[in-house]
DNA sequence: GTCATTGTCTCATAGTGTGATACTTTGGGG
DNA sequence: CCCCAAAGTATCACACTATGAGACAATGAC
């Protein structure tokens, strides 16, 4: 279901964030579903548990899961969306967009490549079969 | 032309990379162009010479930039792309867009707000007027 | 040769990411 | 009722990174 890679520049906390947000997104973890415990998850992905336990936490304060001791982890049901991150995340993802721009046409590809990618991307988040 | 966020999560000399990224990607700054000196560009966007200085190395580094010391620093005139690196981007890049698009999401905004946002981040690369 | 200008090097320091280990809460089975 | 297994949490340590301060070295104009 997910993968990290310690030889990554990218933090494996990070990488295990990024993992699980796209699953809630798609819907491949609906409202309800419940997350691995955070050690076996650690495990899994050889990792220390203490990683896993983080990535929670951050999911948790921003309500996408609800967590508690000894019960484990399930995905929110019903989230509320908090209206003042909206610009910030706007920005965001437009500088995110621009650098993935960049880097394609630097790495020299064509933008009908890029346009392909980023077509298969949106059918992984908003699947519409 | 470039500005920084000293309160961002995103370190300065990776926010400043990005942008030069961007500049030389979009054709802002052309082939032969000539970058500022790195105490001029530190004292800019108020950070110390040596992280615009790491900056420009890395982009020496990966060739899109030549430097040297006395001489300052322009833009390569022509480029080879390593094609080593091609898959290595591709994955990133698939990784960068999924992100991107489980954030837009997540944070309540439809499809087509986000085809428009891409639309837009695309004629800044690629300016097709 | 001298000097201003350019990038480079070295060192210090605060902060961050990750891990090892111990603790606390919960709920179920003797 | 008690205790134990299972779940998340807290504490401490340590390496690494990002940034900054200041000194160094190469270049070219005069």
């Amino acid at each position: 279901m997910l993968t990290v890679r310690l030889d990554s520049e990218e933090p494996l906390a990070d990488q295990i964030l990024r993992g699980i947000r796209s699953a809630i997104a798609s819907g491949e973890l609906p409202p309800g579903a419940e997350l691995p415990p955070v050690r076996q998850l650690a495990v899994d992905l050889g990792v220390n548990l203490n990683t896993v336990a983080r990535v929670y936490r951050v999911l948790q304060t921003s309500g996408l899961v609800h967590t508690a001791r000894g019960r484990g982890t399930r995905v929110t049901n019903n989230r509320e969306v908090p209206a003042t991150d909206r610009n910030e995340a706007l920005e965001r993802m437009t500088q995110q967009a621009e650098a993935l721009l960049a880097d394609a046409k630097l790495a020299g590809m064509r933008r009908a490549q890029v346009e392909r990618l980023w077509e298969r991307a949106c059918q992984t988040i908003w699947p519409t079969a």
